[in-house]
DNA sequence: CTGTATCCGTGCCGATACTG
DNA sequence: CAGTATCGGCACGGATACAG
């Protein structure tokens, strides 16, 4: 089955989409752009994906390049889920799709009531949210 | 039913994906953002899509604000669809997923026969394709 | 902790036929 | 020309149970 997936649209936008138009892979990108992750830590996170989705959705990921998995031989195994290069090449890609989608909520009167985009460049460590 | 597909999701990512991510909708937005378009001439600059399907996005995106659907009660009945100033504003958005598709391809070894983007902004009429 | 296997509902979309 | 109606495949993803 693997080996399969890479068989994605010519079009780059389409190309671009199918890759991650994943239900939960913006969220799991968000979380990946802001360090490594153990599945675990993802999991808790996201309390509403179940586990084989999760995996499902960062195998396929995995697949496209956009997330890299390193196992650690340690006493009990850990694994790790990163962001590679091209995967971060999206951070600003998601972040113009975020802008667009706030746009378009208050424009057809349906603010959420998620504040701020979930999907959006790592804070400095410090920094209070201003505005 | 109609009605019922505004409902889409919290986070303003995944809320523009679900707008923009159908089948054929990036295309229609393509040939749609170079001027109004009437059914026919939809249908005939793709001919891979269905008429049923072709209308059900137009639908879609209608219901969304991103196109808007007009009658020009003229002797055969005209009807054109033509971007709106929401829709509009998602030609950056689909151009950045569009560089970073070809990216992807590239970086994949896997280069579309598509040399160029389907979506990009309109060129000036006598402009030659100069790269 | 990390991962697989199975079952199954639902939504998307394609084919085809029909209508004003 | 523009549009509706019906049927059906199939991929996606959610629930749950099991395994190294």
């Amino acid at each position: 089955m693997a080996g399969a997936t890479n068989r994605l649209p010519k079009l780059p936008v389409e190309r671009a989409l199918k890759v991650i138009a994943g239900r939960w892979k913006p969220v799991i990108l968000y979380y990946v752009f802001d360090g490594p992750k153990r599945l675990s830590e993802l999991k808790r996170m996201m309390p509403d994906i179940t586990q084989k989705v999760l995996i499902q959705q960062l195998r396929e990921m995995e697949e496209h390049g956009l997330v890299r998995r390193q196992i650690f031989a340690e006493v009990p195994v850990r694994v790790e889920y990163s962001a590679t290069v091209l995967g971060l090449g999206l951070e600003p890609v998601l972040l113009s799709l975020c802008a667009w989608g706030q746009r378009h909520a208050k424009e057809q009167n349906d603010i959420p009531d998620v504040a701020d985009c979930i999907v959006r460049p790592r804070r400095a460590p410090g920094a209070t949210a201003a505005t």
